[in-house]
DNA sequence: GTCAATCCGTGGTCAGACCACTTTAGGCGG
DNA sequence: CCGCCTAAAGTGGTCTGACCACGGATTGAC
């Protein structure tokens, strides 16, 4: 009669927070591996003593969490750590800030800065032919506002890469969604003008030569400077938009 | 017979993740604010046109991601944003990367080095004064280690939250349970001289000078210099521990 | 007036049933 | 024998209605 019933805490939790923090807790121990399937519904809310109901409570949660994939008709599947819900938990945090898509430019000067100094000691020869070759596709599409808006965040990216710090990338990849948003609406004030898109190549290419040449405080001026740049342009645009009387002034 | 059932998607989602994102969506847009209180489960799912498991399910999700607040006998409450989350979904997705206390140390360093630049612009006295007494609680425990440790955080704390960067001041707080497991792990080889605790107050008041001279340069230096010397100390540790001959070896 | 028991509204849980989707196994026709 | 097609089995998705447990307010007794 020494059954894990009600008499029993278990860890203070009871029902879905119960059963929801087993699973986590085996994730994080390693117990479950990624493509893993689990029993079915019914056979698990058995063999952890609770409904279904709250066993779907949990792995609710879980699948919002990105840790399982709930598949109709087939089955609940361990999934690999996403960085996805950490975007969108950043998000949500955020959110009530105002002026939070400025301000998340500040995180990711912090992230870049840092991971182009750690990108001088350990970048690999693959690494650097991975930044080079980003830096390839920006010369090619300078016209084209789409792809050269994707070659821009694929060179930051990739030197966040090569910082092979795994916290750095994360937290990279965690802004990432809201970085989004602030470029496209940067983009919608900046017309783009040809003169400013030939100084970003330039921009771009001495942050890569000082980083293949490993030297960290210049590779940090380098970067530090071409952010300076896209400051003060968006800056400018913004006073260009409101000195001349507008229409709807 | 226009009734929003099964034949209009709504979004593609039904069920939970329609309520889900339902109140989402809310959240985001601020029509639900922090300490509202939600309809009682009964009515919403009556509203909603769902069953009450699903509701259930969904707003179980939302209490997971510290949306809301879920009080028995009392009702569901809107909760701020809570910057907990992040750091446990932080968590789950560094956990299966090795090493991950020492890299965490690159994203702490990352924040800190911009927020102090920015906190050269932007500190105003008050937050002068915070840092300045967090200095002083530091000097004050020199020999508690416990307090220590505080007030070391706290320090360090005041000068990212001296930024007035809400985006660093989120993936600061995101980091911190990583970087307190980090910090526990190495004080347990670290036995803390006097010698060295000594220089560490040296370190943070030289920091703070900088920082209240306006100095970016040289506060950003200070600090790298700091976490430099933490580090050296930490390798050092290290190898005084495999150096000479261990029983378990 | 104070304290207690009671009642009501809330979330928490359960059981069983049925629906929708996916896969697979088997039968049927070629 | 091969291939297609159908039916069945297994899975998640949903619903219903009931009951339990907790918190607070109301009401009653002292």
């Amino acid at each position: 009669m020494f059954e894990i019933t009600k008499s029993e805490p278990e860890g203070g939790q009871s029902g879905a927070a119960r059963v929801f923090t087993f699973f986590r807790d085996r994730l994080l121990a390693g117990d479950l591996k990624a493509g893993d399937r689990l029993l079915a519904e019914r056979e698990l809310a058995l063999a952890l003593n609770v409904s279904r109901p709250v066993l779907r409570e949990a792995l609710r949660s879980l699948a919002i969490l990105g840790l399982v994939d709930i598949q109709h008709g087939r089955g609940t599947f361990v999934r690999s750590a996403d960085a996805s819900v950490l975007g969108q938990a950043l998000t949500l945090c955020l959110a009530p800030e105002p002026n939070i898509l400025d301000d998340v430019l500040q995180a990711r000067i912090a992230i870049e800065c840092q991971a182009i100094r750690l990108a001088c000691e350990r970048a690999s020869e693959r690494d650097l032919q991975a930044i080079a070759s980003t830096l390839d596709k920006l010369v090619d599409s300078l016209d084209d506002p789409e792809r050269g808006g994707e070659a821009d965040y694929a060179f930051h990216l990739a030197i966040v890469r090569a910082s092979g710090s795994p916290s750095l990338m994360k937290i990279y990849e965690a802004i990432s969604p809201l970085l989004m948003r602030s470029h496209i609406e940067r983009r919608r004030d900046t017309f783009r003008e040809p003169a400013i898109t030939s100084g970003l190549v330039d921009a771009h290419r001495s942050v890569f030569l000082s980083l293949a040449r490993r030297d960290p405080d210049a590779a940090e001026r380098d970067l530090r400077d071409h952010f300076a740049i896209g400051d003060d342009l968006r800056r400018r645009n913004l006073i260009s938009a409101y000195e001349p009387k507008r229409k709807r002034s």
